[in-house]
DNA sequence: CCTTTTCCGTAACGGTCGTTACCGTAGCAA
DNA sequence: TTGCTACGGTAACGACCGTTACGGAAAAGG
């Protein structure tokens, strides 16, 4: 058997380049081969590990939602209670200290590709349907005599608000910045009671 | 003297033309020859009329503004007090019954494009700036004893939550029907006190 | 060590992009 | 009506795109 490669590390690897090319350069910017120079190979290495560009894309659109799946369990995961928890997740989508300012960059160019593109705009409702789920289990944990049409009417109210901050302060990041954007974020979760009777997370 | 043309219809047809384009396939599909088809043209016209590419971006940015302003304007214009007011610009922006679907659309085209653009950057920061001084505006009117720190917040939270709401409503308009998005505004608007001491519009 | 088979860099292809040069032509002055 | 000039349609150019074909290189089995 002749030579072998890992295909898991290889679209990783070029799966993370396209995310860079794209925080930096934008969508426009998203060229096979500026990818390949990201990742220090040539156009070759990409058709090899993806049969056609809008296949890279969708798996780094992919990459996207399971980064931030993985950091939005593991503030759900740290927090004791769901108020906490409801806190942590919220806050963690925001901007945070030198956090993960072009991840925002990336999303936005991601949807925008999406209003074009029925695949991708597959994935981005998959994604945000998710995080309204995780939301709404939280705020209901800390919310159990809400009516159902109050519980989704504020999940959806706090992942618009948190979104929108992130879009605004992507594009203008002085007029939004991390503190600014964290109180209001702290405002928004004031109407959550702060000990609900079902304090403890449900999974 | 030769033949003489509307240079200013021209390049508002061009325009509208691009916005269009826009909206139907997003920023890839937006190129001279779909523009001027559209326009029903050619592109010797569209050269003609903007020296490039960029100048009619540019330029159906410019207008893409002046719309938003101009509806923006009549909805307080025509509200008697500002809390009306407030609540009447911040509605119009939100999805109407059957309103600008699609003008959220191209407001996501272009902020994509604005984070790999400087130029289009600096448009988009104007009239968000813009959009957040009139906003400012309506809200001090109704809570003159808030303290600058707290009407900020209070401002560039609604237009985040509505912003978050006109983006994720244009990519998933199933998940955000436009009922909800009125309902998520008037349960954020519920933090400005009804009738606030000075009720009159100043302007 | 040599063969064999997969891998991947190289280079080219067709297509489309923004841009440009050119020229027929439509409208106004005389 | 005639001539002149700016307008704008036509067509081509170079660049770059995604994609493809092909050949050299490299590793595993004999």
């Amino acid at each position: 058997m002749p030579k072998q490669r890992d295909v898991r590390a290889q679209r990783d690897l070029l799966s993370n380049a396209t995310w860079q090319v794209l925080a930096e350069t934008g969508l426009p910017g998203l060229t096979l081969r500026a990818v390949a120079e990201r990742a220090g190979c040539t156009t070759g290495l990409v058709m090899h590990a993806f049969p056609t560009k809008k296949a890279l894309l969708l798996h780094a659109r992919d990459l996207l939602y399971e980064r931030t799946a993985a950091r939005a369990d593991a503030a759900e995961a740290a927090s004791p209670d769901a108020r906490g928890a409801l806190a942590a997740v919220l806050g963690q989508a925001v901007d945070l200290p030198h956090g993960h300012h072009d991840e925002s960059r990336v999303w936005v160019g991601f949807l925008a590709a999406a209003l074009a593109d029925d695949d991708l705009a597959g994935r981005h409702r998959a994604a945000n349907r998710s995080f309204l789920a995780r939301v709404h289990r939280l705020v209901a944990a800390c919310c159990p005599k809400w009516t159902d049409e109050r519980l989704e009417r504020t999940t959806k109210s706090l992942v618009a608000l948190v979104e929108g901050l992130n879009v605004l302060a992507a594009a203008d990041p002085q007029t939004y910045p991390a503190d600014l954007q964290q109180a209001a974020l702290r405002a928004a979760l004031s109407v959550i009671p702060e000990w609900g009777p079902g304090s403890a997370v449900s999974r």
